[in-house]
DNA sequence: CTTCTTGTTCCATTATTTGGAACTCAATTT
DNA sequence: AAATTGAGTTCCAAATAATGGAACAAGAAG
């Protein structure tokens, strides 16, 4: 009608397309978070694009290597991005000042130790330590996983105040991948009260059933940067009581950490 | 002069610039291959940019989470990066049928398995087999090597033809990492006829002091797809007895990934 | 053989990027 | 205190790159 409505949708819109490079990357996106390889067609049914114009586009990401093709002409994520993550993981000064805490939590409890960061309402693990059962190593880094229905998410969540985290949550939408899934706002708000009080947050099997585990909240003093460590392992193996016995050796790791951050980055500057 | 002078130009250069996407790419590389935090000035002398459109196109990039700023304005690698990376890399189709292999060998061998695929001239690893100790996992994954001086690279370069492999390294730069890395197209061809006869690279300390590794070639029958899996480990303990000792395992090895890529790839399409 | 389906190329139109200059805001010097 | 420098940000006409419709290939299905 005029044009301030439009000017509103703008800037409603979370994930506004930054011209070019914004396209591009929401290919990118639907390539790479696809579970299958991607036909041409199969793109263009799901992007709303003319073909033409998503040819091109994706040509350029082929040849700029974000993107592969297969032998069958279907669209793969390319190699190129395994390559700059390699780096920035590698160099990524959080991950590398945590790390000797994650091995020592690591070995006094015997059990699988994560590190996360909150990312909008994911969770975005950047590092693991497993003990001796060596099943896939790093299967699990890099992965995004919702805030509310992890042990890592939710304790970083309560690292907000009321009010950024009624901002953040609103309009969450509420997957049950088990039947301990929070179902709620509400549901997870009292749990985020009790882990405020707490200083640590239990997930038991309610992102996977059979996996339970204990974190503790990590946070700059400004609130910028959210993340959380954790505990985990099968149920029968990490019970009720474990989880409480781990709880203040989280606490500790997660404590260690934040003074670390502080000391490393305070002289810095 | 004439036209085709222009299109051979534009042949020859390898990284032609993909329009928009290209120069915000080439920026990510910047950022990423650097080993420090970078200040806006820095990158503004490093590229040749104006600063209204550096500033814009890094702003761009941080949007979309393919960098970030730390607290003092400083650009890093985004986060994005490694969440992309991860699910490039869990369903990576290559990578994924040839782990047992890389396990197996391990096992034969007590030392670390590597997989590495070739892209242009240099190896770019997949994946990593260690033994007990377990000093860093991953953190080889997603590196890039030269191919010259690398085991995987050699034997990857050993399965092009003449014509192919003179092509590929034509205008290569040699780098001597250690006193017996090949320091011309020269002695890398004299080692490249001889993989090719023996089935198997050596790479006797060329890219690392004090490391040494015996590897196979592994490529699709049109050789459209080159790699190479190794066994890797410190000089004193892999001798050069050793690595005669396991070049058949690392050869059959090989012959068993390329025999599972081929069978999984005929049913398929 | 004809008709779909899938993928590729072309080019005038349209939208985005570009780059120079002007501006802000500290920190440093005079 | 005023002036100068350095670092980063914003603006806008001009240059450039992306767009999208249509036409073109090339198989596969009917």
């Amino acid at each position: 009608m005029n044009s301030r409505q439009g000017d509103d949708m703008k800037e409603i819109r979370r994930g506004r397309e930054t011209g070019t490079l914004g396209k591009l990357m929401a290919l990118v996106d639907l390539v790479a978070l696809a579970d299958r390889p991607m036909r041409f067609t199969d793109i263009l049914s799901l992007s709303d694009q003319p073909r033409g114009t998503l040819h091109r586009q994706l040509s350029h990401l082929v040849e700029e290597g974000l993107l592969e093709t297969d032998r069958d002409g279907c669209y793969l994520p390319g190699i190129r991005l395994l390559s700059l993550a390699s780096r920035s993981w590698a160099r990524n000064e959080f991950r590398t000042v945590a790390e000797p805490h994650l091995r020592l939590l690591q070995a006094q409890t015997g059990e699988t130790v994560h590190l996360g960061v909150l990312r909008g309402t994911e969770v975005i693990y950047l590092d693991k330590v497993e003990g001796r059962q060596s099943v896939r190593m790093y299967s699990q880094i890099g992965n995004a996983s919702p805030a509310y229905c992890t042990g890592v998410g939710k304790a970083a969540l309560s690292a907000l105040d009321d009010i950024s985290f009624e901002a953040r949550v609103a309009g969450l939408e509420f997957h049950a991948y088990t039947e301990h899934t929070h179902r709620s706002v509400a549901g997870l708000r009292a749990d985020i009260e009790d882990i405020r009080r707490r200083g640590c947050a239990f997930d038991r099997e309610e992102h996977e059933s059979g996996i339970c585990c204990v974190a503790a909240p990590i946070h700059s003093d400004d609130n910028e940067m959210l993340a959380g460590v954790s505990v985990t392992g099968p149920a029968y193996r990490v019970t009720s009581e474990k989880l409480q016995e781990w709880a203040p050796l989280v606490r500790a790791a997660a404590a260690a950490i934040m003074q670390d951050m502080q000391s490393r980055l305070g002289p810095r500057r």
